[in-house]
DNA sequence: ATGAATTTTCAGTAATTACTGAAAATTCAA
DNA sequence: TTGAATTTTCAGTAATTACTGAAAATTCAT
């Protein structure tokens, strides 16, 4: 029966650090801990593992659990032979960050977006709309733009995305030299590059 | 004396949106409100400007102002002739994105790095510690590979930036067609395009 | 069906965070 | 300097969010 003080230091050091993350993040200190604790362990944990290691109450762990299903963060597992949940993380970090990734925009950014969608069909009848308007387009192509483009990167293997992220300074180089051939619009570009 | 009446309907529904979503950010209902009000504002506002549109408290505003400096999301103006300081945000969005990309990197993501580059420096002393260095160190790696990555595309010019996101697709072609040229190991991989 | 094991809900309370008004501090023109 | 204009601080309070224990609901082996 681990309790909290059966934590190896380094262990405790973690959980402890992402409870206090957590609320820098929208999410709870309970919630981070929990999930801390989820990720460093070797193995599932049940309920009542996790309320005896961190001293929460039972109920807040099952709240907690129950966050963590909403954002898709904990996987379900059943030991046989034995009827309670037992929950872990991905075993790999990067299916961790890219469901992290698409929550958030779901409920960040989305709701954003649609919002700016409403106002801008709407025809402005003063100045003030009238440049408020100039202003939710402006941010509405920026924010679609950077989805898209997320899509875009979502949508490859783990392994061909890391590449991709070692690969920063190489684009810029690719793009550079597109542009010199192609011009500046971003959309002749585009319409050139995917031609090829 | 435009008080929150005075705000058209679009303006408004802007600014309360950004209330509301302020609290799924870390950001304060106030705060949020405040920065959509200044965002839209075609000139710079002051704060009682700014108390007054929203019917919040002086001391309130002073605040929320004090926070969206601290982010480094408004610009200090000052007009000739009167003594209050005005605040407006940036024209440009992708700038705005930039900044509030930086600072969310200094305040959530580098202290998590230091924590886990601490963790990893100890000797672990059992098999539970070895295992979460394990994951540990996962994590940073994979941490410390999107931060080089937006390291990088964070030095582009905000058009270049805008170019690259247009192409998710071709870049993801580019790798797969590199790929079979080179072999798949990721240092492989940027060495061989780095030396082009 | 029954009931033991387990999970969830929820009303009450604790803890935290947000907001205000009044007072203090600062700034600057005269 | 003085003091009016302006901003900031801060103690008190309001509002929100987090947490608990007890009770209800669910699940499943018998």
């Amino acid at each position: 029966m681990p309790n909290r003080e059966n934590l190896p230091p380094l262990n405790r050091q973690f959980v402890s650090h992402f409870g206090e993350m957590g609320s820098r993040w929208g999410i709870n200190r309970t919630v981070g801990q929990i999930y801390a604790l989820i990720f460093i362990s070797p193995h599932a944990l049940n309920a009542d593992d996790i309320a005896e290691a961190l001293e929460f109450s039972r109920s807040n762990v099952s709240m907690g659990l129950k966050e963590l299903q909403s954002w898709r963060l904990v996987k379900l597992r059943h030991q046989p032979g034995d009827r309670r949940e037992y929950f872990e993380a991905p075993a790999d970090v990067w299916e961790i960050f890219r469901v992290l990734a698409e929550e958030r925009r779901r409920r960040e950014i989305e709701p954003t977006l649609s919002m700016l969608r409403m106002a801008l069909l709407e025809a402005p009848t003063s100045d003030a709309e009238r440049h408020a308007q100039e202003r939710m387009k402006e941010m509405h192509e920026l924010i679609d733009r950077l989805m898209t483009w997320f899509d875009d990167v979502q949508k490859l293997a783990p392994e061909t995305a890391m590449q991709l992220m070692g690969m920063g300074a190489t684009v810029t180089k690719v793009l550079e030299f597109k542009d010199r051939m192609t011009g500046k619009s971003p959309a002749k570009l585009a319409a050139t590059t995917k031609d090829n």
